[in-house]
DNA sequence: CCCAAATCAGAACGATCGTTACAGTCAAAC
DNA sequence: GTTTGACTGTAACGATCGTTCTGATTTGGG
């Protein structure tokens, strides 16, 4: 089965839902087959979640931790500032690693799903969003001073691009062209150059 | 009413699948909301197309001829060479100024929204794609020679990147950083420099 | 062992989905 | 003046949606 029998019904429910709701899709994705996918009742379901869109809440929050975690980890690693600039993609590298389930970007797949979320939903959205911002605003700082918080645009948009490269098949090796443009990008604050 | 009296319902199916589907979504959006923002019987759909699919389909082919058409009008305009390759981004502006109905892009939502899209919702998807990278690799060549292939990569991912800045809501100008992203990766491709 | 909490299977709810059928209306073409 | 074709409004179809309810079964701690 997809997920171990042993754990309690509230992480096999979480587990299945990260599977099934951003791989196939959130709406492609009713109820029956996520209960069936959790081997789980639905009263299980409602009674730990209240609803479909609280699972989806909880699992985007779970999935907002874990990246941040593992980003967390690959800007430790850094060497350099712009390494730890671009350590967003060596986090995206290592999080599609253990997460194969998601065809691009989670957050962004939902907010493209669920363009009427509830505020619930919609406050996981705008957290990963500012997670990366004030990140890298603060990783550019040392690379581009004054002008970090342009630095940081460029190094977003081409996250975006990266994520979005997985929705459209192209470009084929997206971290590694997302990686080289926004070193380019970077290349071009370097004050005295 | 949204959409003009005297127009064939062809033409206000068309119409309003634009506004509608493309703005609030495809899944969102039920068949009889749309029928009403049409001013269209039900038969007269499923006449014309034969399922909400095809009028998706349809709606998608439309749109992209549109949008090639205006990419076309930007890129006869440019100056340079560098100015060819990043009209891409002229005709964005262009585009969304007379389609302010979108939410981000069309293809990427649907692509999003369908992740079991019939073959004909698939083919048009693709056809978008291969327009874009098409084009880019010709207008990259004279730019960046063998390495034309790999600049084109590059523009693209500026592309992406910017139409899921609308999505995100962030960076909050996407063209203006979308063309700034795509400059400084152009820049590393001139020969001799 | 016993109680209480957790979880189960399954039926059923009303709502909405995409689609089809039916009969009536209107305008232009012959 | 009649015929034809496009279009209309409305009702209904079966399927699926998210959710709730009932009642039995399992499970772990005192």
């Amino acid at each position: 089965m997809t997920t171990g029998q042993k754990l309690p019904a509230r992480e096999r429910l979480l587990s299945a839902a990260e599977e099934v709701f951003f791989h196939r899709g959130i709406r492609a994705t009713g109820v029956d087959e996520l209960l069936r996918a959790a081997n789980v009742s639905a009263a299980s379901l409602y009674s730990h979640f209240g609803s479909k869109d609280g699972l989806v809440a909880e699992a985007l929050r779970v999935r907002l931790a874990e990246w941040q975690s593992v980003w967390d980890e690959c800007a430790a690693k850094a060497g350099s500032d712009l390494d730890r600039l671009l350590s967003v993609f060596d986090a995206l590298d290592a999080f599609r690693d253990r997460q194969p389930a998601a065809r691009w970007c989670a957050f962004l797949a939902t907010a493209t799903e669920l363009p009427d979320a509830g505020e619930e939903i919609a406050a996981v959205l705008a957290a990963d969003t500012a997670l990366l911002t004030d990140r890298l605003r603060r990783f550019a700082q040392p690379l581009a001073g004054e002008q970090a918080a342009t630095l940081a645009d460029d190094v977003v948009l081409a996250y975006n691009g990266t994520l979005a490269a997985y929705l459209r098949g192209y470009p084929q090796s997206p971290v590694e062209a997302g990686r080289r443009v926004a070193a380019a990008s970077a290349a071009a604050y370097y004050p005295g150059r």
